[in-house]
DNA sequence: TACCAGGTCCTCG
DNA sequence: CGAGGACATGGT
């Protein structure tokens, strides 16, 4: 069991290569992530990048600055985000938040669930906790894992592996791009899947 | 056209 | 607890 893990997450290193995850672009990558880990909730990547990069160039990606700015402005800053207006004010509770960055910390901010947490934890703070995604439980279950939540998941990982904030940001990051590009929902490209012979799940 | 995208909250049983 | 709906825009 334990082997299997590592056998996947090498697997896709050697096909996919390092991820350099979280990509940033301004100096404030600690806000940035935690920006950009609450516009993806559920939300492709591509839209969160724009933006993004729209707060950049004003020049928002800072505490005091997006403090400042009023809820309905953000949101519309972020529209292309989906749930903008929900998003918009997440941000500002977190913004609102003063208590020391824990995990139940996190967890008692409105709008910040268990991935959107060990996201922030992980690839914000540098904690060695097992970011759980769409992507994670759709390849798991494909593996033959069966269908497991949140917890069990996170569990299985910090069970199996090494701890280690590297191995775990890249894991994370191998499985996004796998989930993306070939375990996808709708038309799963299995017969070019890095992980076919590992893997019992086959389309027609 | 319908479905999907790096979820979370709320309500109900 | 778990299921089901609401939140919402943009890409394919």
């Amino acid at each position: 069991m334990h082997r299997l893990l590592l056998r996947v997450f090498n697997r896709l290193l050697e096909d996919f290569g390092e991820q350099h995850w979280w990509p940033t672009l301004s100096k404030n990558k600690r806000l940035e992530i935690i920006i950009g880990a609450i516009l993806t909730q559920n939300t492709s990547w591509k839209q969160v990048e724009k933006a993004i990069r729209k707060l950049h160039e004003r020049g928002l990606l800072n505490e005091k600055k997006l403090r400042e700015i009023p809820e309905d402005e953000l949101a519309n800053l972020i529209r292309c985000t989906g749930y903008y207006k929900q998003k918009a004010r997440k941000i500002k509770e977190f913004l609102k938040f003063k208590e020391q960055i824990t995990r139940e910390n996190l967890l008692s901010i409105w709008g910040i669930g268990k991935e959107t947490a060990d996201s922030i934890l992980l690839y914000a703070y540098n904690k060695p906790v097992f970011v759980v995604d769409a992507y994670t439980k759709r390849i798991f279950e494909r593996l033959g894992f069966g269908k497991m939540n949140y917890d069990e998941l996170q569990k299985l990982f910090h069970d199996n592996l090494p701890k280690g904030v590297k191995l775990f940001k890249e894991y994370h990051a191998l499985l996004v791009e796998l989930g993306k590009n070939y375990c996808k929902k709708r038309n799963p490209l299995c017969g070019k899947c890095p992980l076919k012979d590992i893997c019992k799940y086959r389309t027609k």
